[in-house]
DNA sequence: TTCCTTGCAAACGATTTGCATTGGA
DNA sequence: TCCAATGCAAATCGTTTGCAAGGAA
């Protein structure tokens, strides 16, 4: 076999596998749609996009491991409701945008060129409030080209 | 009386006044109380240190009221739960730097200049993706000096 | 007086958990 | 086989709401 290049959803399993934890078909589906989606979604997106192959209670248990082992990253949205997304190790560093009329909410890109000047200026900012920075999210809101 | 300068309380009372939005005693404690905080406070805090003087039911209205007229505004914390703090025209823009160990959140600020810089990234990014950007949140994550 | 605001209790919605059962390695 | 993962139902917890009583303008 040629080295092939691995899959998003690979490369989260075989961490997984070398945390220990195993692998199951709600972690692969999980792993699998959010892999594809392009922004952050919520459990009950994911739960419609599953068709409720997965029961809700079950669906968290398997975002909550996820999450803990470092595949998914979670936040809250506006409404105060959990998104969970791929990892940045597995996506690369990206940030939000979240149109305020509608609430929908999409990846963007900085160039690496500013990511390294607002890294530099976290660092500074949060050194003099005594932290050492250790990352930071950098969050648009704005209109979507639909509601502008 | 010579033209003294108005406090931060008064003028979100004015601006309050200006709406048609009653001034209460629960919604001037709440103001007094979140003027005087050094950062975001969750209901049960500012409960907490009102010392229940209004019921929290009462204080989500209240807190909802201040927020939905520009007084206040309200994010969610790394836990999902709601934390309020004084608009940014009352206070300044300002960003925020939150322990990933004890959870601790402080206000932190960027120069006036770093500002700019991070404005202009962000409406060119948010431009790339259809997008009017209309704000910016950028939240530190790092150890604070007790739990580095 | 006229609404708006309050307080209490009940309702809600997102998320978590107990427990018996099933299934992966 | 053995311990972890699942499904269901019930429990939590932050937050919201209905309704009658109280209060600001």
């Amino acid at each position: 076999m040629s080295a092939q290049r691995r899959s998003t959803v690979d490369l989260a399993e075989e961490h997984l596998r070398r945390s220990g934890v195993r692998t199951t078909p709600a972690r692969r589906l999980v792993l699998e749609k959010l892999s594809r989606a392009r922004g952050p979604h919520t459990a009950d997106e994911i739960n419609i996009i599953l068709r409720s192959a997965v029961p809700l209670s079950s669906l968290y248990r398997t975002l909550s491991v996820l999450s803990s082992n470092g595949v998914l990253e979670r936040f809250h949205d506006g409404a105060g409701v959990a998104r969970y997304e791929l990892a940045e190790w597995l996506t690369g560093h990206h940030h939000h945008i979240t149109c305020s009329r509608c609430g929908s909410t999409r990846d963007i890109d900085f160039s690496q060129e500013t990511e390294t000047t607002i890294r530099r200026f976290a660092d500074q900012a949060g050194a003099s409030a005594g932290f050492r920075v250790t990352g930071h999210r950098l969050d648009l809101e704005g209109l979507c080209s639909q509601c502008r």
